[in-house]
DNA sequence: CCGCATCCTCATGGATACTG
DNA sequence: CAGTATCCATGAGGATGCGG
């Protein structure tokens, strides 16, 4: 796939997972580990060639691997643990098809093998709460704040009221703090983040 | 985008979001309701016959709605209801990406206003855990079984464990009553299933 | 058979120019 | 500003070939 060129999360994900048959091989490798005839009978439409470079593609990009099972050389495909990690966009999907689903399954074809995914991800749909408190971001362009509330954080422009705290640094940062791939700590040591305000409410958001 | 012709609920997703492009649109009007020429600034590197083509498309399916704002003839592309429950696979694909994001933004282009859904995103990663039990699930082909465990559901090949109770139905008729468009009692009332065993532990499942 | 690679045709995407 | 029209490049899909 064509790369979008953006800095976004999403944009990169799609860049792996979003060329066409991409996502629907991951499913079917979340189901079980598969060989390429497997593949083939649990993607009825798809053409043998795109399938072959498809899992070049997301081997490639550590999506997918290709293991030699048993005795003698008899090739079967897995997901990485990175690549396992998309059942939760996956199973987050089929919830919004739900509108799409109930009209039935018309001419489609269907494998019950695919309800592994859909009846789990349909049934697991709640979530926690959290604390509150707004804490500015400085990242370079006009000042936002980020929000806490029972229901989620938010993100969007300062709108004036009383910060908490404020941290500025840079967008690979704060999304790599945000992430935990960097610890507040280490970034603070290494001076990529500068903090004003209540520390401990930074804390709270990033060093949980 | 060419039909997959699944009956799956990811399929059917992708058949309505998966162009390319199309979730970028989205990610946009989830930041905010947006002019053309907005998301033609958002969207660094799109087309403009193919931002046309997109809202066009996902207009139709009823994803985004075109509105005549204010006075005059301005007009400005806003997410259905349906097309805003997309936040959630999007949060989920850039919880993923974390391991492509955090190596920084090399050439790509960036916008704070991005954050807008990363950093929540990002924060908001917790679940809820639930009870203990197992039902059979009989569709059409070699039985299955839905485990639930504190971790979440499962579905698998029945592995001759003993079953709590069992359920009779159309994979269309599950799918409905595992996402609450259809209530158990309506779907006995109907006729759409049967029950088997411990049919408490079924209400449990379906109707919560 | 299985696991692909090649070839061919046609639909789609991308860049740019253009118009009401 | 808000899109269309045009033209070319790329990619999808189907058929088929081919070595192990």
């Amino acid at each position: 796939m064509r790369s979008y060129g953006q800095y976004c999360g999403l944009a990169r994900s799609l860049e792996v997972v979003g060329d066409r048959w991409n996502l629907l091989i991951v499913r079917q490798l979340l189901i079980a580990p598969a060989r390429y005839r497997d593949l083939i009978d649990g993607l009825p439409g798809i053409a043998t060639n795109l399938l072959a470079d498809r899992l070049r593609d997301l081997e490639v990009s550590g999506v997918v691997e290709r293991r030699l099972t048993g005795e003698g050389s008899v090739v079967e495909y897995a997901l990485t643990p990175w690549g396992a990690e998309l059942r939760l966009p996956i199973e987050s999907l089929i919830r919004w098809s739900t509108p799409l689903m109930v009209r039935g399954p018309d001419d489609d074809s269907f494998r019950p093998e695919w309800l592994t995914l859909a009846v789990p991800a349909l049934l697991d749909t709640r979530f926690e709460a959290r604390p509150s408190w707004t804490v500015g971001l400085e990242i370079g362009g006009p000042p936002f704040q980020l929000r806490a509330t029972r229901s989620g954080f938010k993100v969007g422009p300062h709108d004036g009221r009383d910060l908490d705290a404020t941290v500025r640094t840079d967008p690979a940062y704060i999304l790599a703090l945000a992430a935990g791939a960097l610890t507040l700590r280490d970034a603070r040591a290494l001076g990529l983040v500068e903090i004003g305000g209540d520390e401990s409410v930074v804390r709270t958001v990033f060093a949980p």
